[in-house]
DNA sequence: TTTTGAGTTGTTCGA
DNA sequence: GTCGAACAACTCAAA
């Protein structure tokens, strides 16, 4: 038997929900009238392999360092604490006598079976379990396929059937005031929890570019609907400018919801009553939809981080060699526009678009990796590292996914950074050996004569490596290997 | 039930 | 240099 307590506080569960606007776990205990107990669970065991990689952990500890700031003064602390969720959130129930406990949903299969498996295990001991929707536009249930398909396999209907529905609800604000426990409850540190990288400088280009937190994510969207958007459809395959929003990893982890994005880039649209600004409001939500589409997928499909979405890429045979990939890690392979993405990951936890479809293409194909290795490396040095978005994007790369790129479908990088990235900047930047070269080779050094090289200061296998595949054989290579697995 | 239309992001080759 | 075709049919979704 619990507690009683004279006034019982009711546990809201933070997830990946960092926020305290537009959170309905939030609002729904502040509404329920209890002194609120916040609480976050640093609960690694029941993620396994999927817990967060290296550079989200970094994120991780911002973010909650700024979630702490923001509800201490709004006179809630949250507590933290470390365990198997199944066992801790109980337990901190029968410690403070709670009689209700509230979270928002994850589609994460782990996540979702220990909600299912809490919830079970609280009803049992009468505590009210109230769960919410604060990550996704609209409620997986609610889009289905009207020819009585379980789920939709295909983008653009997803896409459509999402538009036929009613918008999402309008964000709340946060709800004040907020009142606390009578008796606090003990939390940890969470400089204990040891997230930050141990050594500071491998944190240095994350810390230039981001800003984690509920009033982070608020400026970035701000800041893309003040200077970036109109210039949204055109600019964001362009790696040499900073087009694209950067919002995921506030969306990843909460710091923003899709709703909020939806309503303010809406708003942002009615204002300027250009035809420019109806447009790339529809690409820039036609993005946002994409998240949708592979948090839909995770949800019907939550083998996907594993599994081949189409069974018979089963077959295919991975050529796997370790120091190919060692190679693609680490921004090595002779390519300069998959190095510069690669690096570009390495030192800002985040990569561009564009970029990521290329180099993953080129793990994929060119070297005949598996998908799910180059998913993993992306797990552990992105700042957004996402379950549902990195499996479903890597398996459309692959071709293995949903609605995925044909296996024909094989990105030349040299041709794309003549056109993604014309003059070479983006290269430039993240690849500095290869600074000084002129823009003709700068996208393909073996190319350019032996004076070229030496004026720039470039010796091919020494400052730079030479490919480590020609792309032409590797081409005909991976087409064929596609092919035989068809069969 | 059957039919019809459509499907994120490319590359290469040959005329 | 430019343009259309081939790459490969297949599955999904809706009427």
């Amino acid at each position: 038997m619990a507690n009683t307590a004279p006034d019982p506080p009711a546990v809201v569960w933070f997830r990946q929900d960092l926020r305290v606007a537009d959170n309905p776990a939030l609002a729904a205990a502040a509404a329920s009238g209890r002194p609120l107990l916040p609480l976050y669970i640093l609960d690694d065991d029941s993620a396994g392999e999927w817990a967060p990689g290296g550079a989200a952990r970094w994120w991780l500890h911002h973010s909650l360092a700024a979630l702490a700031g923001r509800l201490a003064g709004l006179g809630v602390p949250l507590v933290l604490r470390t365990g198997v969720a199944t066992q801790v959130v109980p337990r901190l129930v029968d410690e403070a006598g709670a009689r209700s406990v509230f979270w928002n949903r994850r589609v994460e299969p782990f996540a979702s079976a220990q909600d299912a498996a809490i919830a079970a295990r609280l009803r049992a001991r009468a505590v009210t379990v109230e769960t919410f929707n604060a990550a996704l536009l609209h409620e997986p249930e609610r889009l289905r396929p009207k020819g009585g398909g379980e789920y939709f396999k295909v983008f653009t209907p997803f896409w459509k059937a999402c538009l036929r529905l009613p918008p999402p609800e309008p964000p709340a604000p946060a709800p004040r005031p907020l009142r606390a426990p009578a008796r606090a409850s003990a939390g940890e540190a969470l400089e204990s929890w040891r997230l930050l990288p141990a050594t500071p400088e491998r944190a240095a280009g994350f810390e230039a570019l981001w800003q984690p937190g509920e009033a982070g994510a608020r400026l970035r969207l701000e800041a893309v609907l003040a200077d970036g958007l109109e210039n949204y459809a055109a600019g964001r395959d362009r790696p040499d400018q900073a087009a694209t929003s950067r919002l995921s990893p506030h969306l990843h982890w909460g710091e923003i919801g899709p709703r909020q994005v939806w309503h303010a880039v809406e708003a942002w649209a009615q204002q300027g009553k250009r035809d420019g600004r109806t447009k790339a409001a529809e690409a820039f939500l036609r993005q946002l939809a994409w998240r949708e589409f592979s948090h839909h997928l995770l949800v019907h499909f939550p083998d996907l981080p594993w599994r081949n979405f189409r069974a018979e890429f089963d077959a295919l045979a991975w050529r796997n060699d370790g120091r190919h990939l060692a190679a693609w890690q680490r921004g090595r392979t002779g390519y300069p526009l998959v190095d510069a993405g690669m690096r570009e990951l390495w030192a800002t936890g985040w990569m561009h678009n564009r970029v990521r479809m290329i180099a993953a293409s080129f793990l994929v194909k060119h070297l005949l990796i598996d998908w799910r290795a180059g998913a993993r490396w992306f797990w552990d040095t992105l700042v957004d590292a996402d379950l549902a978005n990195n499996s479903a994007s890597w398996q459309w790369v692959a071709g293995s996914g949903a609605d995925a790129a044909p296996y024909f479908r094989i990105f030349n990088p040299v041709l794309q950074g003549e056109r993604f990235d014309a003059k070479g900047r983006y290269v430039r930047r993240w690849v500095p050996e290869l600074r000084a070269l002129p823009e003709r080779f700068v996208h393909k050094p073996w190319a350019a004569p032996a004076a070229v090289l030496r004026q720039a200061g470039v010796a091919l296998g020494e400052t730079y490596p030479r490919p480590i595949v020609d792309h032409a054989a590797a081409r005909a290579r991976a087409l064929h290997a596609f092919k035989a697995m068809r069969g």
